[in-house]
DNA sequence: ATACAGATCGGT
DNA sequence: CCGATCTGTATA
């Protein structure tokens, strides 16, 4: 498996958004080196979609990442106590990024279950073991992901990177919008969230019923 | 200087 | 459904 180069990344968010499901994130850190499997992700596509922090080219020192060179994480603080981890997406001066909403664990659970639950991965049930990473904020608790990360460099980074892998089964990756994104008006109904539905980590399944 | 809302999560 | 919790951003 190897590592994308920085042209893999010179793509707009919404192929990039789809073709980084099935990669690895790999983050090393003094915790260990952890390995998850991205399994959901959504396309902020800039200064025309009103659910993007860079909405009307709005630059401002949180937001300045996404408007340089591709392949860097975009990382921001939401609520007051969680983490969210994207990845820039696009050329300089063209601010979208990916947002990598779950991840399954692949590799240093035992790590994430104590950033997570401060306990040891066999005192986890079920629900918890899949709670590790089954959503933006969880995954980057558990990854030790934060802000001192932001700006970092995947594709240069020794600590932080993608693997690349197969691409999953076109069946099985699902298209959907974007949550909880209920102030962007038109853009709440923009197709740019994308899953592989065969996955149990993923955040929020789309109702198939009905 | 102040006000306010948010790309979430966990518990009721 | 609701509250936690605090930073980034806009407005004045």
């Amino acid at each position: 498996m190897s590592k994308p180069d920085r042209t893999f990344y010179k793509k707009t968010s919404l192929e990039l958004a789809k073709a980084i499901l099935g990669f690895y994130l790999v983050h090393i850190t003094p915790h260990g080196r952890m390995v998850g499997k991205i399994v959901e992700t959504e396309a902020y596509m800039g200064i025309h979609d009103k659910a993007a922090h860079s909405y009307n080219n709005n630059r401002t020192k949180r937001t300045e990442v996404m408007f340089g060179p591709p392949g860097h994480a975009y990382i921001y603080l939401i609520y007051g106590m969680y983490h969210c981890m994207n990845i820039v997406a696009a050329e300089t001066d063209t601010p979208q990024a990916v947002l990598i909403r779950a991840l399954e664990p692949v590799e240093g659970m035992e790590s994430m279950a104590q950033l997570r639950y401060k306990k040891s991965l066999h005192q986890c049930s079920k629900k918890e073991k899949t709670g590790l990473s089954n959503g933006p904020g969880k995954l980057c608790q558990a990854m030790d992901i934060s802000r001192s990360e932001n700006g970092l460099d995947l594709v240069n980074s020794k600590h932080m990177f993608l693997l690349e892998d197969d691409p999953p089964d076109k069946k099985d990756i699902i298209t959907s919008t974007r949550i909880n994104i209920g102030y962007a008006e038109e853009a709440i109904h923009f197709p740019y969230r994308f899953y592989i539905n065969s996955s149990p980590y993923v955040s929020v399944k789309v109702n198939t019923s009905k």
